[in-house]
DNA sequence: CGCACGGTTGACACGACTCAATTGCTGTGG
DNA sequence: CCACAGCAATTGAGTCGTGTCAACCGTGCG
């Protein structure tokens, strides 16, 4: 990956959910970052951790990880800032856990404070990121309420699949799986055994594959379907009809004039 | 209850977990307000909904719930401003709803934006407002994930009570319950009929008992204990060791005498 | 007075869990 | 280069928690 320009990998993010001017993505090119590789199930953050920056994740995947049985609340992908409501409060209530190797950028809290005061777009585009996080935990919650396994596997996937492409990943319904099926359990809320049998039946739906560490989804329509998928609580800008066929290379904005 | 002193409940609920100043009361004294009263299951807010004012919570119970089969996804309390995130981005994902009879205080948006500039403390304590939230978000999260549903409906419960305590309500460990046990299920994600026979079990190991639309919790400690409840998560100041036995002498407001 | 709704109870079904054993893969050291 | 260790994935069998269905009761309200 291209190494060295942390600051893109947010820029890509923040894009996704707010219009940035070319002053703000100016002041992101100044970001100071310290980056740092982790091996699978590292611990980034621990709950007792005080922390005085921020993570940036720039590559693979993190979660917040509960103390007890290792239950899930929350997958981040590259350009998710899992941890950034600490600028505000460094009270942590799980630990920061990586799924799969993953490369973090740490970024000082005073660094976000500072550019919210520069530009109150940048402020603005930072509110929306906790802002959709925090309908994301929303959205989990009805998942694990009131959907059976199958379902919570299959939305689970199709979020990961939504929030890579809004960030320029996984264009081709493909992308790596470093976690392994326990991860995936733990977030699901199911067994480990179950899962597997859960993933065996999506195979033979023939909706997606899993070899290798990489997953390909190969009928994303049905995939949706079976999940009841509806990415408007992503929050992104500009999902098309056919949900996320999006080309980055155009005008990040296209339409999405209406208010927020 | 006093009508007329919407501002107050703001109040208790900031003071539970940020430090105010005199010129920040001061500050609230002068929120507007329209106060409505609505009945039972009815819809404060609509998904389709594009607010231009916040819901302040002054008597009974809100709760986001889903379009679906109607999971609910959070609860509100008197103080609660269910949809503050709305001053950033008015989408919403889930209609508003009350559980039982209660008073909304409508306060517009602006409002929130000035005092934000006016004091950064204020800021700060709306801010923190929200990441409660979100805490409380992937707390329960971890109950739906992870525990079984005794534990789940008295997790509940005593998050209920600690936070009806954090703005001066249920001292004596009762308070109206006016939503039915269906309710209740729809939270916990289980069915109205186990809901009721876990009920029947915490009655019977005689922690709380619940007749005439009103909990009354009669063994605390052994309902935490049951509950696995740790209130960390709920951000709250002044917890003392034994969970909850807080006094308000300091109460900057100590209005709030009746019953919510 | 009676209807409607919330609460209560019992019988039965099924999804998901646990336990346990086996296979397959990957990396590592002899 | 192979053997082995260790972990992940897979499979089967039996159990249990929770859901569903259906009936019944109690009570508050029109």
């Amino acid at each position: 990956m291209q190494q060295g320009f942390a600051f893109t990998k947010l820029a890509d993010r923040l894009t996704s959910i707010a219009e940035l001017s070319e002053e703000d993505l100016e002041l992101l090119t100044r970001m100071p970052s310290t980056i740092t590789h982790f091996s699978s199930h590292d611990q980034v953050l621990r709950k007792s951790d005080q922390p005085s920056r921020c993570c940036l994740l720039l590559q693979g995947y993190l979660c917040w990880k509960d103390d007890g049985d290792g239950q899930i609340s929350s997958i981040y992908v590259p350009g998710d800032v899992p941890d950034s409501y600490t600028t505000v409060s460094p009270r942590l209530t799980a630990h920061l856990t990586t799924l799969g190797q993953a490369v973090v950028a740490f970024v000082p809290h005073v660094f976000f404070r500072e550019i919210s005061l520069l530009s109150p777009n940048l402020h603005r585009a930072l509110q929306l990121l906790s802002i959709t996080d925090a309908a994301r935990l929303r959205s989990w919650i009805i998942n694990l309420g009131s959907r059976d396994s199958l379902t919570r596997v299959a939305h689970l996937i199709c979020e990961i699949v939504a929030r890579l492409q809004a960030v320029g990943l996984a264009r081709d319904y493909r992308f790596p799986s470093p976690f392994t099926q326990s991860d995936l359990a733990s977030a699901c809320a199911i067994s480990a055994v179950h899962a597997n049998r859960i993933i065996q039946e999506l195979r033979r739906k023939q909706v997606l594959s899993w070899q290798s560490r990489t997953i390909a989804i190969t009928d994303w329509e049905a995939l949706c379907r079976l999940a009841c998928f509806e990415p408007d609580y992503l929050g992104l800008r500009d999902i098309t009809p056919a949900v996320c066929h999006r080309s980055r290379a155009t005008a990040p904005s296209a339409a999405s004039e209406l208010s927020m």
